[in-house]
RNA sequence: GAGGCUGUAGCUCAGUCGGUAGAGCAACGGACUUUUAAUCCGUAGGUCAUGGGUUCGAGUCCCAUCAGCCUCACCA
């Protein structure tokens, strides 16, 4: 397969022309070039003839990789795409010369090459590129997919992402457009006082959620490391530090399994507003997501991509799967409390009730505190059921301790969370800034839970950082790799992460195994 | 971690009852200066995921292993 295309470099290499390419500048995106249509101009023949009027359009330059190829005797027939769009290209034996047809005739699909021309239509009125000079961008050694199907199989996808972003409609536009939310989110936060921080991946204590922490080693120090599990606990030491409106946008690591809503790694944003609460996140979090739909529909690069995308909307109505996710503002808000009684109809404070059900949901309640059983049935009954947007808000506060309780029940939690069909996309507090009731529910372990399971880590750092005074804030986390899946339609978290996890390939070099795409050299 | 489905040419996929491995695209040679999934003639391309087993004979049946997908478990 490959000798075929190795064979082709040497002739290119025979005329004189560097297979592999150099700087080539000056070129239009193919998006802007198909947008300069309407300066083609039709010329009427001089014998009034309309078959023998003859065009005149701009001279563009274009860079591209070559994803379609017609030859036609003395006429080759592309199509050369870019991140933009896709436009076709002429190269005529008689207009481009003898040694430049030449090497046309090397072209293969995959190819990258640059073509300077005048862009008129076609007979049947297609916009091409007539080509007056041939530039040699690439050589492409292995075999592209299937021109027209692309890439079907999942495995495939995910391992040759760069294939995939070539070939499968939608996938490049998807991707671009997670870019615009996450920069619109950044842009949202700016203009609101924020600023960005950058805190550390290794932590000796990984704390700041319940979840089970990747182990690593320091070779120096001798001392084993976490990579971190949440952003949280030193963005608070910087509301200490008088940091008043602060952020962090990064990737955090869980040693959990993973499925169509988990992956090992994930981009967690968390947000503090200092002398702010859970409501003042409430209102943020509606601000951040309404912007965000607007920003992924506009702006140059998903505009015309691959001249198939949808035009901008402005509505706040999206699709999902055969549903739909209504994002108008203000979202509903309704307590814990409310939706546990509307969603099992029993009452909130019916702990004989509520452990009942549990076990009639196979759920070990004995000896759990009551807030953890109808924390079980909670999670069972009612979240799958969210369609939302909807703030859940006002948490038990024994599930709660990183939060503040309310001044009018301890027994309440400032909390809110945001569910978008089932899934959980936002997760905020009023933070809790007594050291001494932090100290207490770090020590103090949940009722039945082990500790790698309890979010309350002991983190006598942090708790001295609390006694120097913090001030009281509102506090927000956003899951960014699940809220791009919601405004772009992707059923998959594996769909908006470039690289998800994979298991390894034993064998890339070509014996054996499915992925073997490129033979080794 | 458990169960189910899947793995055949570079890609997308057929392969019936166990009896010599198939197509389209891609590739190679040839024809063609307005094609649009170009067309036409010809050629070549395979460790049927891997390893065992049953059988006169296995892509097909059985077992194990590897990988992907789905469901469950795990999972603020």
């Amino acid at each position: 397969m490959e000798a075929a295309r190795r064979e082709k470099l040497r002739k290119i290499s025979e005329l004189g022309v560097d297979p592999w390419g150099s700087r080539f500048d000056g070129h239009q995106r193919i998006g802007d070039i198909r947008a300069r249509e309407n300066e083609i101009k039709v010329v009427p023949a001089t014998d009034g003839d309309p078959a023998h009027a003859e065009q005149t359009g701009p001279k563009v330059r274009a860079a591209g990789r070559i994803v379609l190829r017609r030859p036609s005797g003395k006429v080759h027939w592309l199509q050369i795409r870019d991140w933009s769009g896709t436009v076709q290209v002429m190269i005529g034996k008689a207009q481009v010369g003898d040694e430049r047809f030449a090497l046309a005739q090397c072209f293969d699909l995959g190819d990258i090459v640059g073509i300077d021309g005048e862009l008129r239509r076609t007979r049947t009125g297609e916009i091409t590129i007539f080509a007056e000079k041939l530039t040699f961008l690439s050589k492409s050694l292995a075999t592209p997919p299937e021109k027209h199907k692309g890439l079907a199989d999942p495995e495939l996808r995910q391992r040759m992402r760069y294939l995939d972003l070539i070939h499968t409609d939608g996938v490049l536009d998807r991707f671009l457009r997670r870019t615009k939310i996450v920069q619109s989110i950044r842009n949202t936060l700016g203009a609101r006082g924020f600023v960005e921080v950058e805190g550390p991946t290794l932590h000796a204590i990984a704390g700041g959620a319940a979840a089970r922490p990747f182990i690593t080693h320091h070779n120096a120090l001798d001392i084993d490391l976490y990579l971190r599990i949440a952003l949280e606990l030193h963005l608070k030491r910087l509301l200490v530090g008088g940091v008043e409106r602060v952020y962090e946008l990064g990737r955090v690591y869980r040693n959990e399994g993973f499925d169509a809503r988990h992956n090992p790694e994930f981009t967690m944003l968390e947000v503090y507003q200092a002398y702010g609460n859970y409501e003042t996140m409430m209102d943020l979090t509606e601000a951040a997501i309404v912007e965000a739909i607007a920003a992924m529909n506009r702006g140059p690069l998903s505009e015309g991509h691959r001249g198939d995308s949808t035009a901008p909307q402005p509505s706040l109505i999206l699709p999902w799967g055969d549903k739909q996710i209504d994002f108008t503002p203000p979202f509903a808000r309704k307590t814990y409390d409310e939706l546990f009684t509307e969603h099992t109809g029993l009452a909130a404070d019916d702990v004989e009730g509520i452990r009942k059900l549990a076990e009639q949901l196979e759920f070990n309640a004995a000896g759990k505190h009551p807030d953890v059983v109808k924390s079980f049935v909670f999670e069972e009954k009612v979240e799958d059921a969210l369609v939302g947007p909807i703030f859940v808000t006002d948490y038990p506060a024994s599930i709660c301790p990183l939060t503040k309780r309310k001044t009018t029940n301890p027994a309440v939690a400032e909390r809110f969370e945001l569910f978008i069909h089932g899934m959980e996309v936002a997760n905020a507090y009023t933070e809790l800034n007594d050291p001494d009731l932090q100290e207490a529910l770090f020590t103090k372990q949940l009722d039945g839970l082990p500790e790698e399971e309890s979010m309350a880590k002991m983190d006598h750092d942090f708790i001295r950082a609390l006694r120097h005074g913090m001030p009281p804030a509102g506090g927000l986390g956003i899951g960014i790799d699940r809220l791009v899946m919601l405004l772009t339609n992707s059923q998959s978290i594996r769909d908006v992460i470039l690289f998800p996890l994979l298991r390894p390939e034993t064998d890339v070099t070509g014996e054996g195994g499915k992925a073997k795409p490129e033979e080794a050299e």
